[in-house]
DNA sequence: AATGGGATAATAGTATACGATTATAAGAAA
DNA sequence: TTTCTTATAATCGTATACTATTATCCCATT
């Protein structure tokens, strides 16, 4: 009765564990997942196990074979590549139909997140989680929540390599910083086209450097 | 044994059977769709069911409301033109990065498609199937399969709303062929802006002329 | 007639149980 | 040793059964 406490579907509560366990790299690319096991640290049956899972593979989290279950999705370079390559598409289509929108109150929020991301002791979840809510509030005037939700999807799917190579943060992200503060500038100036470019620019960057980690 | 009938997950049996059922109109946007019924009807449990429902929510085909099960996807005029941005987006950077690896033999096999799109006796599922290998046809040397895959959902998102409005066919195809023949030139002159500039204006009328009829 | 309970039916959601498949290990034959 | 076979264990996949939730209907009250 609480409505503090909305009543749980047991699928919905053991997908949200198992994607916050990918994405925070207590289950490893690769690693198997037994449906019997999730089920019991949880207390749950295999039912709502293997919903969850069906979803999380859906997503791309999850890679299952038939009769022999499910793993974390390992992506390959070419599939990172693949993915920033989607996002470009689409974030472009955001931020161009979400600027006419966006009010100074949006900018001052940003501002607002930018500053945060300069802690430099922000564990590697709060530091993707900011990068994450840093484009998502720049696409807030969109109004396309399909495309912000497969957007967000696909920030998700990358994640947790970036929790994984902690080591590799400290000039990426000085230098990811001074890029969102040139998009952020281009948006303020009303600058549709510079701040698509400079967005294209961020992420083509994102890309070849977490590739180039990957790779190592 | 027999390799002709390779022995299927119930679960991926049942969502490609309600797939097809929503894209050939037999299960109509906003009609409930029952555990039990769908389960009797094909003569298996509930579990298998679920999971394909799981799945096809995931793929935007379901809306579930918790408690009160699934129904088919009504898409609103700006949900439509969502998916067509969506497309929009994806389907300019299939063919920028298809075409420069797409070969005469592929160029032929296209045509074959248009011209076989030009019967004037064709039901609307296979006019669709036909217009969607078409443009993947174009997307074949892309070698992205994830944004094809991700395209080719869309498609059959927007699949039922051509087999509905048959009636609205005549023109529309008529336009369509037209426009197909445009960029499939464009792309056989390698003039790669050309043909993404086509591409995206075949996607934006046909997108109006939809929501079009749909708002009627 | 309209509204508000309360019993009943219909349906969703989940656990348990079991058969089917796949992995693992141990022993026999080369 | 290596490879093949066979037995065993682990795990997946699904049907059945039960509980919880939601919808429907009837009747009383206003």
């Amino acid at each position: 009765m609480n409505p503090a406490e909305p009543k749980l579907n047991t699928a919905v509560y053991i997908h949200r564990r198992l994607r916050e366990a990918i994405i925070e790299g207590q289950l490893q690319s690769g690693s198997a997942i037994r449906q019997d096991e999730i089920a019991a640290r949880y207390g749950v049956s295999k039912i709502p196990v293997r919903e969850a899972l069906v979803l999380l593979e859906a997503e791309g989290f999850v890679t299952s074979q038939p009769g022999r279950g499910a793993s974390v999705t390992e992506l390959s370079a070419a599939e990172v590549e693949e993915i920033y390559l989607m996002r470009l598409g689409l974030e472009t289509i955001l931020l161009e139909r979400s600027l006419p929108n966006l009010t100074p109150l949006d900018f001052a929020r940003t501002e607002g997140i930018l500053h945060a991301l300069d802690s430099d002791n922000l564990d590697p979840l709060a530091w993707q989680q900011l990068d994450r809510e840093f484009h998502s509030g720049l696409y807030r005037g969109a109004n396309l929540p399909r495309i912000q939700a497969t957007v967000a999807n696909l920030h998700g799917n990358l994640a947790r390599y970036y929790t994984v190579y902690q080591s590799f943060g400290e000039t990426f992200r000085v230098q990811g910083q001074q890029e969102h503060r040139a998009i952020l500038d281009a948006c303020r100036r009303q600058e549709n086209a510079e701040a698509c470019d400079l967005l294209r620019h961020h992420l083509t960057r994102s890309s070849s450097t977490l590739i180039e980690q990957l790779t190592k």
